[in-house]
This record gives C-alpha cells, structure tokens and sequence, in this order.
DNA sequence: CTCCAGGGATGAT
DNA sequence: ATCATCCATGGA
C-alpha cells in the first residue's frame, strides 16, 4: 500500500470507519490503515488520525463536503428526544455523520436494496461498478466509479439480472432510462421543497417511501426525512410502543415526524444502526 | 436445510 | 382504505 497523503482536513466530532459502515454508502473498502472509495468520479484514500483526516485523490473540499463535516454534530445530538432508546443509540454512534452522496449514486444503490442485507447491496454495488463503471487509479490502487444512468440505460433488463439483481433489475433500468433521456432531472428535484420532492422521487420506478427518504436524507440533505425499514419500524414498535399491536399505514412516520423533528433523518441512522450492531442473530432452530 | 433482508407494485377484500 | 401476494437472491 504505497497511497501517500499529504493533505489533512480538520474533522472534529467524526468517526469515519463507523460512519461508512453505517448502511449509508455501500462501496468503501478498508484498506491498510484507511479507506478506499470513490466520491463522485474520483478515486480517494482516506485515514483518520484522531480530530483529522489525511487523504489522497480529492481536494479537501470535496472530501469535507461529502462527509458533512460542516454538520455541528453537538448541537444536533443536544437536540435529539432525551429518552432511553435514543440516547443509548445516540452513545454508541457518536461520529456518525449523515453523508452527502451523489444523488444517482445513491438512488440506485437504494433501488437495489429492496429486501436485501448490507452485504449484498454492497455485492451487487461492486458487480454494477466493475462491469459498467470507469476504472479509476490512485498510486497502486484502483476501483470503479459507479455507473452513469446513460450507461445502464443502454443496458438490457437481463444484463443486470446477471449482476443478481433479481426483480429489481427492471426498476433500475427503467429509472436509469428515464434520467438518461432526461424524462427526469435529478439535479433539479433540489430545489423543490420537502413533499414535493419525495413525491418526485416515488414516480421513479422501483422507488417507495423508504427508497425516497433514503435518497432525500443521503444526497438531498433534507435532514428531516425518516426512513422507516424493518430494522427502525421494529426499534419503533419495541421501545416506543411496547403495547401496541396494530398501527395505521403511516401512523410510525407521523409519529416520527413530529416527535424526532428536524434532525429526524440523525435520530433515524443512529437507530438503525444500534440495533443492526447490537440485536444478536437468532439462535438457529437447532441450537435453542 | 430455514429464515430473513435498509421494499415496491399490484390486485383482492 | 387496508391487506395479501409476488417478486429473486444469498448470507447467516
């Protein structure tokens, strides 16, 4: 591993190997002491020494903004519920920064997470980038970038079958379609406001509430939005409904709107993530 | 082997 | 308006 970095970008309150491993981006690869992946079109290496963070590949303010590192975490986590689920998640994903990513990126990876693990996202995340993406070098290293929505587009339903993407094969080759022939303006769903924008983003094949908020809370920066898979509906029903058993369709994300508030998307990751770390695997049927 | 996974779309009550 | 079913795949 002969990646030198020179350039140091000042990272106080952030822990990096915890916030890429947190189900937010799903192509980061430890390497030597660091990180390797690609932020956009680059290739970057990233190592964190204490409060900072020595890379290679991409100017500092690339690197800074893909991180959030300009998110003042402390006031966010002073601000989350002060109740027992929220503040035992919230110590243990201390650093854990909501990123910035490219939206396509990040649509498409969340398209091909419907009913999937983290590891086979992050499978089906690799195949995509190495068949169709472009290689990309730093030092001896290199990776692929992930694949533009014009070159999926051209693609056939069964090549991305091949890349065991199963039934959502369909999905990502017709919203590719629809953002390559420019049906679909990505960059300008920015500008719209939170609602409208979510509807947006469920007119794209392939894409629900939870892919929605996903994408809205990962590249949009609309903090707000709560995905709501099996994992946070389960920490929902556990810890703040202890008695309930039926809840409305929509109930949970009213509930969470109003009672996580603006940084409902912090509260939602650091769910997430605490009980996907520290809920043990079922015992098999033959060992209980 | 079985169970389940960062769901969504569709059709039946 | 809710509920059921189907959709593919592989890690644990």
């Amino acid at each position: 591993m002969t990646v030198c970095c020179g350039v140091q970008v000042p990272a106080p309150d952030f822990d990096l190997a915890l916030t890429l491993d947190s189900g937010q981006t799903f192509h980061w690869e430890s390497l030597g002491k660091g990180f390797v992946g690609a932020i956009d079109q680059r290739a970057v290496y990233v190592v964190q020494r204490g409060d900072s963070l020595e890379i290679d590949g991409a100017p500092a303010k690339v690197v800074a903004r893909y991180f959030s590192l300009d998110h003042p975490l402390a006031e966010i986590c002073a601000a989350l519920p002060n109740d027992p689920a929220m503040m035992a998640a919230s110590v243990f994903c201390r650093g854990l920064r909501i990123m910035r990513q490219p939206k396509w990126e990040c649509l498409a990876t969340f398209i091909t997470s419907s009913m999937k693990q983290v590891a086979h996202i992050r499978q089906i995340s690799r195949t995509l980038r190495e068949r169709f993406g472009t290689r990309r070098s730093l030092g001896n290293t290199h990776l692929y970038s992930y694949p533009l929505p014009e070159v999926l587009a051209d693609l056939e339903e069964s090549d991305l079958r091949h890349c065991a993407l199963g039934y959502r094969a369909k999905n990502l080759l017709a919203t590719a379609r629809m953002i390559a022939s420019e049906e679909m303006d990505l960059e300008l769903l920015a500008k719209l406001p939170d609602d409208a924008l979510r509807a947006a983003l469920c007119a794209l094949p392939g894409v629900g509430l939870k892919v929605a908020n996903c994408v809205m809370l990962f590249a949009y920066e609309r903090l707000r939005a709560f995905p709501i898979d099996v994992w946070v509906e389960r920490v929902l029903r556990e810890k703040y409904f202890p008695r309930r058993r039926k809840f409305r369709p929509g109930e949970l994300q009213k509930f969470s709107a109003q009672y996580f508030g603006a940084h409902g998307g912090y509260a939602q990751q650091y769910l997430f993530h605490h009980a996907r770390k520290t809920t043990p695997r079922r015992l098999s049927v033959r060992d209980r």
